[in-house]
DNA sequence: ATAATGTTCAACTTTTTGGTTGAATAAAAT
DNA sequence: ATTTTATTCAACCAAAAAGTTGAACATTAT
């Protein structure tokens, strides 16, 4: 692999999971401590806290004490970068692509 | 793992990796052969195959056969389902949550 | 002080991922 | 007909991911 931790490929690895869009999805409606994120998932605290992890280390969310809970919150992240990335390439079919084939049509006529 | 080859999964899964993503960028610029897209990224023509797959099971290209060589080109794929994904989450920190603020102050209003 | 609660840590297991190599296959060139 | 070229297949490997369990830790309640 090329890996050098890139934030793009770990802002898509961290969404690349159901489980973890399921815990953000969650968090949209306000904030959540450990055990009410895994509570509906049926999963272990251990396993919900892992994925916590890998949410933090790419800034989806951040991990806040209060007491002896943690209450999770979320965080833009680089969800900007990641959806430039898409618009980007979903533009080669929508805008661009079109902006390009009207480019060729009018080559092609001064051509002839 | 929850899993059922969800769409969105295996979309943003074809994503999360820098290989993947350079062969898609370099894709962009017109199709090209397995053997031309190997080249630059220094890995062996099998492995260029597999990550192919990947996309290819993603919808993210397809292969044509032509004589003795593949052929890839862009698709769409579910790109449009992973990019609402990401605007959706997006809007909570630019217009969707400003919204929300704004109805709630007004809500504050009107209850004093 | 003790017990209960919420979370994390450590060790371990299984599956998936990204890569390799070498043989097999198919088409093109000699 | 033989050789070269382009790609895939199969078997394998190492590392990473996703989960488990049980002990450890800190905070709150009794």
């Amino acid at each position: 692999m090329v890996e050098y931790t890139e934030a793009l490929t770990q802002t898509f690895k961290a969404l690349a999971d159901p489980t973890r869009r399921a815990m953000l999805e969650s968090l949209r409606t306000g904030p959540k401590t450990i055990g009410a994120l895994a509570e509906p998932l049926a999963i272990s605290f251990a396993a919900t806290s892992k994925h916590i992890g890998i949410l933090e280390d790419a800034a989806l969310i951040r991990r806040e004490k209060r007491g002896r809970e943690r209450v999770c919150h979320l965080q833009r992240g680089q969800l900007e970068d990641a959806q430039a990335w898409l618009d980007r390439h979903a533009a080669f079919w929508t805008g661009a692509l079109d902006a390009l084939e009207t480019a060729l049509k009018e080559e092609d006529e001064r051509d002839e």
